[in-house]
RNA sequence: CGGGGUAUAGUGUAGUGGUAGCACGAGUCUUUUGGGAAGAUUUAGCCUCGGUUCGAAUCCGAGUACCCCGACCA
């Protein structure tokens, strides 16, 4: 049985008899939403607890992806990277009064030995405040974002909808920090271009829209990115020609009038919500003081926006809105491969010969593949597999595509491939 | 947190008080091989605690977990 030669190299390229997870025909009869299902199925994910999910090796690589595209986007518009810490300092929370279970009941507390309570982060504006009024005191230092991709924890009262709504999510939230209103502003409008660009990318981006939610106390509104889809949690109003949408909390006349929509052209709708970004004026600066100096010398509080995103529920997101009856359709810049290659060998040396090279090919070319090298599967069980698992193009080597010298390929959005050369397919994928 | 439901093998399920069964999976062998293939054989289970009973997967009580609806959700 021993046997440590694995083919290694898993960074780009797998083969599928030594990915330790198996795909499934059905799922536990309690996961009801539809990425619970099929990202189970595909063996993406695992549930451990009630809103808690390990990421398998192909749902690892889908996320991984995920973060770097919004990590781009973050660096693109000047974002600092940090990681905070999650064990989270009471003191810090009791300045602005967010320590209290009243306030926020999604707290996790927990204690040191010597009976120190502490928390776990369920979102960082404290902590980062605080850190910047070492560093963040003129004009000169302003404006400012830092953002961290990181895990959260919220002990909700529910968790449900598989990914969509967890009580340990991986999330990245970014806060900025800014002079006057007008730096603030220019700053939002620059996120909201970078949001949209994350969720273009992800492969929603023709179903998400900016949607205009409660501002709570700090501002008229916060904006949220709303995805649309039956399985979502929110009601929405969506305007088609202005390409907006408004909450359903928030909806009423003065809104409508103030947005320039008109009651009779709006859709309702259910959509999830899988980004937010809003005002905190200086609610957070003032608990910490944190204040710049202006040329003249004269102090101001520091000017305070954030925005989030949670990973998993993007992920979850893109699977309930992608899939058809028999599996997910992941977009390309975020699928856990480019492309899945199989060998219909029937015990044919020539085919299984033929698809090794195709793999090493692919390989040389930097090209992320997943070899379903598995033997003694029929073609009918390796084809469900890859419907399942959605890798955008599935590569086919058999007697039948041997005979015209290819490979046949097809798109897993299309029914019908076509036979094409080894070289061919290296372009389509490069 | 209010309401509803469920808990039997790794997974899906049957089993209303009397020998825990089936399918899938996994292992071995043979035959198959373009849409989840066939046979043989092996493997593995009643959520926890307490009660009723000669006897409990089954009835009763408590607990725990999971799912759904609602509320909550900077």
């Amino acid at each position: 049985m021993t046997k440590a030669n694995f083919s290694g190299k898993m960074a780009l390229y797998m083969k599928q008899s030594e990915l330790f997870t198996k795909t499934r025909k059905e799922i536990s009869g309690d996961e009801v939403s539809r990425n619970a299902e099929l990202l189970g199925r595909g063996g993406f994910i695992h549930k451990e607890l009630a809103g808690v999910y390990t990421y398998l090796p192909l749902g690892h690589r889908v996320l991984k992806k995920i973060e770097k595209i919004i990590r781009e986007e973050m660096d693109q518009i000047g974002g600092q990277e940090i990681s905070m810490t999650v064990l989270q300092n009471p003191e810090l929370w009791k300045k602005t009064g967010r320590w209290s279970d009243k306030v926020v009941d999604s707290w996790f507390k927990t204690k040191l030995k010597n009976d120190t309570e502490l928390g776990l982060g369920f979102s960082h504006e404290e902590p980062l405040v605080n850190l910047l009024s070492n560093f963040t005191s003129s004009y000169k230092d302003l404006p400012l974002a830092v953002y961290q991709i990181q895990t959260k924890f919220r002990n909700e009262l529910r968790a449900k909808s598989g990914i969509l709504r967890g009580r340990e999510f991986l999330m990245k939230d970014m806060y900025s920090f800014h002079a006057d209103e007008e730096d603030f502003k220019l700053f939002y409008e620059k996120v909201k271009v970078a949001y949209k660009n994350i969720f273009k990318r992800v492969g929603i981006g023709h179903l998400t829209y900016l949607t205009f939610a409660s501002g709570g106390i700090f501002s008229k509104y916060s904006h949220e990115f709303q995805t649309l889809t039956p399985a979502g949690e929110d009601t929405i109003y969506v305007s088609e020609e202005n390409g907006m949408a408004v909450n359903s909390e928030v909806l009423n006349d003065e809104v409508l009038e103030n947005l320039g929509l008109e009651r009779e052209k709006l859709t309702e709708t259910r959509a999830i919500e899988v980004g937010n970004i809003f005002d905190l004026k200086t609610k957070y600066s003032e608990s910490f003081d944190l204040s710049y100096t202006d040329p003249k010398g004269k102090k101001h509080p520091i000017l305070m926006g954030c925005y989030g995103i949670g990973l998993g529920r993007l992920m979850g997101t893109v699977v309930e809105v992608l899939s058809d009856d028999k599996g997910i359709i992941w977009p390309e810049e975020i699928a856990p491969f480019a492309v899945h290659l199989l060998p219909l060998s029937n015990g044919s040396d020539k085919v299984s010969q033929y698809a090794d090279q195709v793999y090493e090919r692919l390989e040389s070319s930097k090209i992320e593949v997943l070899y379903d090298d598995r033997e003694g599967l029929s073609a009918g069980e390796k084809f469900a597999d890859a419907d399942l698992l959605g890798i955008p193009y599935r590569a086919v080597v058999s007697e039948r595509s041997l005979k015209e010298n290819g490979i046949e390929v097809k798109k897993r959005i299309e029914e019908r491939g076509e036979i094409i050369s080894l070289e061919s397919l290296i372009k389509m994928l490069k």
